[in-house]
DNA sequence: GTTACCAAAATTGGCGCCAATTTAGGATAC
DNA sequence: GTATCCTAAATTGGCGCCAATTTTGGTAAC
């Protein structure tokens, strides 16, 4: 099991539980299939019983951790099944409102989103795991948003945590990330091109991690 | 306030109080804008304090109660904009998957499908707004199951509850609900016949509860 | 040496009490 | 007569204890 001791974040003491557990959860602190006692997220969050239980709830509900009566809870183990599933939903999701993305862009929020990408970019080189996950998290919705559909943004944002340990620990390597931090250049480039076509591509590319993103430069002289 | 006296139903004394709390506010029993109190909830499903506010905890996070802290919760207020946006989410997800539901139907499957069909249009006539429901949600799920991706089926699921008074009010009116049992056999038939275009139309107009099934061309239109 | 059983330690999970906050009603002052 | 303040009732919500179940370690029997 993993080292469980208290680390006396002293800054991140009011912040909620289920966020801590939740980030711990994403940043493989806790690895996938790790049990989570009770008595060890009391003292490792320095926090009560029915706080513990309130978060442990709320993951449960949300599939990252699994309930097993009597036993306890642990983190969902990777399935590779249901990965493929989400990213399909991903998938379908992200690339169904390309077209309203370029419709509704602005200067300005192909700007802002220009500074989100940037900001992936520094985080790839100074930056926790999570400042980075979460950079990255922030480059997404910026995007999402552009539909003009908040509860899409918010449902994204949510299955994208189904897939925990998956795509961080597929951060892990240099080069996945580098070329990440280039795909969200191209997505806006593609964005300010109004090429809804290569926008698709790259998106799912994105989101499947799958090379061929090529002839999105072909396309975008269009329109 | 509405009344909240014990109904003592023996029967379902060994379910979930969240899902008993979850019927109510989808058949409109608890209406919206009403305020939670958790005694009253005690004594109407018969629990303890705590099962009470697990439940609230759930629905909450399930964003179908409103948690006002140091006042309560309460059910949430139907939200037209919220409610046209799942709308165009569940016609995202299911149209895009229609081709596929046409590729893997098999003879067994569409016999299923009438089947539930069927059961729809006897819960109509005799049966509970629960029963009611809960026979459309069978439907749904088992025409979705054809995709193949469990994660989508749970995923609708989840969002179709999210405009929890809205749909169940508009099921009040018979007119509407026959349609809505017509339209699902005409899914079955488009389904046989092998008609992706038509099955696409028929979910779209079925989920927007409009009457022209005839030019629906793209996917997600906004108002 | 291995297996089965039993007991002790640990962990989960149900439940109720009490403090803190809010709300409503009444009394008093203007 | 009306507005404001103050008090009392009601409600929320934090917290800890204890019973039930499981796990583990040791011992004895085969």
């Amino acid at each position: 099991m993993t080292e469980m001791q208290d680390v006396s974040e002293t800054a991140a003491k009011e912040r909620d539980v289920t966020d801590l557990v939740l980030e711990d959860i994403l940043t493989g602190v806790l690895p996938a299939g790790t049990w989570l006692k009770q008595i060890d997220l009391e003292k490792r969050y320095d926090c009560t019983r029915p706080e513990v239980r309130r978060a442990l709830d709320r993951l449960s509900q949300k599939r990252l951790v699994e309930h097993v009566p009597n036993r306890g809870y642990h983190v969902y183990l990777p399935d590779g099944r249901r990965a493929q599933e989400v990213s399909d939903i991903r998938v379908i999701l992200e690339t169904a409102v390309a077209d309203l993305m370029v419709e509704r862009a602005t200067p300005e929020s192909i700007a802002k989103l220009r500074q989100l990408a940037r900001h992936f970019d520094q985080m790839t080189m100074v930056g926790t795991v999570l400042e980075h996950y979460e950079a990255n998290l922030a480059f997404h919705r910026e995007l999402l948003l552009l539909s003009g559909n908040h509860e899409l943004v918010d449902l994204v944002s949510e299955i994208r945590q189904r897939t925990s340990s998956a795509p961080v620990s597929q951060w892990r390597t240099r080069a996945r990330v580098e070329r990440s931090a280039r795909e969200h250049h191209m997505m806006v480039d593609a964005l300010e091109a109004r090429d809804v076509a290569g926008l698709k591509r790259l998106i799912e590319a994105h989101i499947r991690q799958t090379g061929d993103a090529a002839p999105a430069e072909g396309v975008a002289r269009q329109a």
